[in-house]
RNA sequence: GGAGAGAUGGCUGAGUGGUUAAAAGCAGCAGACUGUAAAUCUGCCGGUCAACGACCUACGGAGGUUCGAACCCUCCUCUCUCCA
């Protein structure tokens, strides 16, 4: 790859690029370049937002770079007061070492284990001292400070500001000293204090680091950002066939941002698609390859046969799910066997489905809330419920 | 130290004595349609009970006033603002 090329690759979906030539500069060099990514300390359930930055640590990993996954269990004692309100809980140390050890089992699915080097940065932070706090933020003005766009604005607007949020960017900053960075990623939303960073940087005197930021996607909505939190995300953990339903339940729209954040291809390579296919073929694709990533090709072709049969063609699974109930003389009320068979939170949650038709036992539609079924032993069913809620049950 | 505002269902947010299981929106679920768990439209959306009704739980917590309280009073907890 020639300079451009590497610079356009690594380029590719980020928001913010500052500098591109400063990039270009270090690259020039020839020597390999220490990438630094910080990561909460909490939460180590990965979902697909966070493999954005990820997937752009790994490109930087394909041309040789240098790349530190820093988890920030120190500065996970300040908490971010980036848009949140509510402060972290401190964490132990075995619960820190805990999710490392989640962290690593995830995002080596998308990393090289080999060459990813994980920090933590109460390394340094820790040994900092409450003086060397001191001396870090004699480095930093206040007006500066508020140069960030939500504390601008809190301040404005009369709300509080803790005094230790104010020490948030100084030490995320400082971890790009004491790593010496030549670049650091993250979301849109860590632009100032990335920026930070680099102000820092001069101020001890070192090269100031490239800023990437990488965009937020939406979740599954396709309106909120995706997190743990508000149940719309797709993690990386989950089940192919819990992977492909969920990509396809994304709008037209929203998928081709996840073609560009969430696959390698090329803008152009995304755009001949976007001219050829139809979009469920498109939708498809995505789906299988974002499985690819994080499971393999054969778990994706499964999975995609699988929605083909249960939604296309609107079969039941290949597999499902097997319940042993307890049999009964007196005939059942098909509401509390769904209930008992987990396809239903409550009984009233399960008649409401079957009075809207809803229900199908063993293919034959059941619309009155009250049926009940024959619960002798050797007895079974096969349950529908909605679109995708299935079991078979045995009375034993 | 003083003055004031607020706490409502998963979230946002109305409601200020009965008709309020609590408006509206979002999210969720179901159905129709379809090209998909897209889009759109319609319906549902606390729970228990073999049940067109009954009961239980619910508007920060604990008491109280009242035939009756999310709504009034008292105390408490928490959040926020202003003054000093």
């Amino acid at each position: 790859m020639t300079l451009d090329e590497q610079l356009d690759f690594l380029g590719k979906g980020a928001v913010d690029f500052i500098e591109r030539n400063d990039l270009k500069a270090k690259l020039a060099r020839g020597k390999p370049l220490t990438v630094k990514v910080g990561f909460d300390p909490t939460a180590p359930d990965i979902h697909l937002g966070h493999t954005v930055v990820i997937r752009k640590m790994k490109h930087f990993q394909q041309l040789g770079h240098r790349v530190i996954f820093l988890i920030g269990d120190f500065t996970g004692l300040i908490g971010d007061p980036t848009g949140k309100k509510a402060t972290r809980p401190a964490l132990s140390r075995e619960e820190i070492e805990q999710n490392a050890e989640t962290y690593k089992q995830q995002i080596f699915k998308i990393l090289d284990p080999k060459t990813t080097e994980i920090r933590f940065n109460s390394e340094w932070l820790g040994a900092l001292g409450s003086d060397g706090m001191v001396r870090l933020a004699a480095k930093y003005t206040l007006a500066r400070i508020l140069e960030r766009d939500d504390f601008r604005k809190r301040f404005d607007n009369h709300q509080p500001i803790a005094i230790h949020e104010l020490l948030y960017p100084l030490a995320q900053g400082y971890d790009s000293v004491a790593l010496k960075a030549d670049v650091e990623m993250g979301g849109t939303d860590q632009l100032f204090n990335l920026l930070v960073g680099r102000d820092l940087m001069r101020e001890y005197g070192l090269e100031p680091q490239v800023v990437i930021t990488t965009p937020l996607i939406e979740g599954l909505d396709g309106i909120e950002k995706m997190s743990k939190s508000l149940g719309n995300y797709i993690g990386i953990n989950d089940e192919p066939r819990s992977m492909f339903g969920k990509v396809m339940s994304i709008s037209d729209e929203l998928m081709w941002k996840y073609y560009t954040l969430c696959t390698d291809l090329t803008p152009s390579e995304i755009a001949a698609k976007k001219a050829a296919l139809h979009p469920m073929e498109a939708k498809r694709e995505l789906a299988k390859s974002i499985i690819r990533d994080f499971h393999d090709a054969d778990a994706a072709d499964a999975a995609e046969q699988e929605f083909r049969r249960v939604f296309s063609e609107r079969q039941a699974p290949a597999e499902i799910e097997e319940t042993a109930l307890p049999s009964a003389a007196e005939p059942q009320l098909l509401s509390k066997i769904i209930v008992a068979a987990g396809l239903s939170e409550s009984n009233k949650d399960a008649q409401r489905v079957i009075a809207q038709g809803g229900v199908l036992v063993d293919d034959a539609k059941v619309s009155d809330p009250r049926a009940t079924l024959d619960a002798t032993s050797g007895k079974s069913y096969v349950l529908k419920v909605g679109k995708r809620r299935f079991a078979k049950i045995t009375f034993g």
